[in-house]
RNA sequence: GGAGGAGUGCCCGAGUGGCUAAAGGGGGCGGACUGUAAAUCCGCUGGCUAUGCCUACGUUGGUUCGAAUCCAACCUCCUCCA
């Protein structure tokens, strides 16, 4: 049996380590499996550590942000640490968002998806040899044939403890439909943290909250094996008003910046409510604690400066200085009204306009809104505005006199989106 | 295998023949107020080449002038029994 520590009783923990003084101090930590021993482990030298995601999309989003940022920390002290991507486990589904079964992906499309976050995982830590590593779990996944696996790891789970985990116990109570697949999916994930462990001598798997059950499992069946891991899990992020974070009204906010502009990236980080914005700093930017407890002494209006400093902060570790530089010229030119020479947000075609291009049509072509039907109750909520002036005339349609010096035009739909669109 | 119950829009949930694109709530978006924050109040929240048309209440058929609502079969889930 283990006593796994968690947060409530490792309040009056004093790490020794480096690397957990840091992450607990940032508000990483959320429960450890075991705080003292692997703290011990951190003091004997450099460990190798890693993080799981699923290759369900070819970018990952700002809910798998904190992972990496922990994994980012830990190699920043000399840490190693692995990606690894469900390239097996993915072709299954992942099972956490049962509401319908998810559409096989093909290999094609999950090799596409792995090389898509591989890219965009490389901007926050070194991957290449030496420094870290990608592991794919189909590697080892595929090799299995059903009676093996049974065989070698069938016997060291049992289902009385399965049962006793969160994610199928709340399922249960709920009286909702647990699939066999997905109760043993914790199993592929423990199995994936002990492939690590012999192949790369991995000791610790950082996760979010929600994977506390599936990561013990890893533990546990480490220790079977001789072997001591570690899980760690990190807090689930909330807004300051409870919600979870991560959308926008344009959908995800995805890190790479193909999926989503730089302009949109820092726009997600700058519109951060009041209260979160200390606790993000901590957790998303590599600014100093001495720096941040400055910026947290800000108050009212004030406190829009250290909003700026995240978004600033943040969109440079994602995408680069350079990125977060323009975009932030791009939103304060935007929000002036005094764009002339900024970057645009947005480039169409210029053929666009010698056909006539409507108004609401711009603003789906943009991605402010999913349908024509979706943009028109938007100007006649008096929300549109083009050039900076409020249309209300739902079949308007953009001409060339509409069009500014350079080609371009601005529209912006309530106060927070804008776009600066480019004709070329 | 037997008996009973359930499947509604992004989510929860009302609705048992026409007044139902479907109450109410949540979430989201927009407006007012602000600081590109929070709180509060108000509005919107299936789609379209749009005074109309199409799609939608698990699936497929049927009854009817007319169905989310009635009937049949099927699928899925839940509960109890074996």
């Amino acid at each position: 049996m283990t006593i796994h520590t968690t947060i409530d009783n490792s309040r009056n923990f004093r790490p020794k380590s480096e690397a957990l003084q840091l992450l607990i101090e940032r508000g990483f930590l959320h429960q450890c499996t075991d705080l003292e021993a692997l703290d011990a482990r951190l003091m004997e030298g450099p460990i190798t550590a890693y993080a799981g995601f699923d290759a369900t999309a070819d970018s990952l989003h700002v809910g798998h942000l904190l992972p990496l940022m922990a994994m980012r920390w830990l190699q920043k002290l000399d840490h190693k640490p692995i990606l690894l991507v469900g390239g097996g486990t993915t072709r299954i589904g992942d099972p956490s968002f049962r509401s319908e079964s998810r559409p096989m992906l093909d290999d094609a499309q999950i090799e596409h998806n792995l090389n898509g976050i591989r890219a965009t995982v490389e901007r926050l830590f070194d991957l290449s040899e030496g420094e870290g590593r990608m592991a794919n779990n189909a590697d080892w996944l595929d090799e299995f044939r059903f009676l093996e696996f049974l065989r070698e790891f069938g016997t060291h789970f049992t289902v009385n403890r399965m049962m006793t985990f969160d994610s199928v116990r709340s399922r249960l109570e709920a009286q909702q439909p647990l699939s066999v697949l997905e109760f043993c999916y914790m199993m592929l994930q423990a199995v994936d943290f002990v492939e690590l462990n012999k192949r790369f001598d991995c000791v610790l798997q950082i996760g979010g909250s929600d994977q506390w059950g599936n990561i013990v499992n890893g533990v546990d069946l480490g220790r079977r094996a001789g072997k001591q891991l570690f899980g760690f899990t990190l807090p689930l992020l909330t807004t300051a008003s409870g919600s979870k974070m991560g959308k926008t009204a344009d959908g995800a906010v995805w890190l790479s910046p193909e999926r989503l502009s730089s302009f949109g990236f820092w726009q997600f980080w700058r519109n951060t409510a009041d209260g979160d914005v200390v606790r993000f700093l901590k957790l998303f930017t590599d600014l100093p604690l001495a720096e941040i407890g400055r910026l947290a002494k800000l108050e009212g209006q004030e406190l829009n400066e250290a909003k700026k400093i995240l978004a600033t902060q943040v969109t440079s570790i994602v995408h680069g200085p350079e990125a977060a530089r323009a975009a932030m010229e791009q939103g304060e030119a935007l929000f002036s009204g005094n764009d002339e020479g900024t970057e645009p947000t947005h480039e169409l075609p210029l053929a666009l306009l010698s056909t006539r291009i409507g108004l609401l049509e711009l603003i789906v072509k943009i991605g402010f809104a999913g349908s024509n039907s979706e943009a028109r109750r938007l100007v006649q909520g008096s929300s549109v505005k083009l050039n900076g002036t409020l249309i209300l005339d739902e079949k308007r349609q953009i001409s060339e006199g509409d069009i500014r010096t350079g080609d371009r035009i601005s529209l912006s739909v309530g106060r927070k989106r804008k776009a600066l669109v480019q004709f070329k």
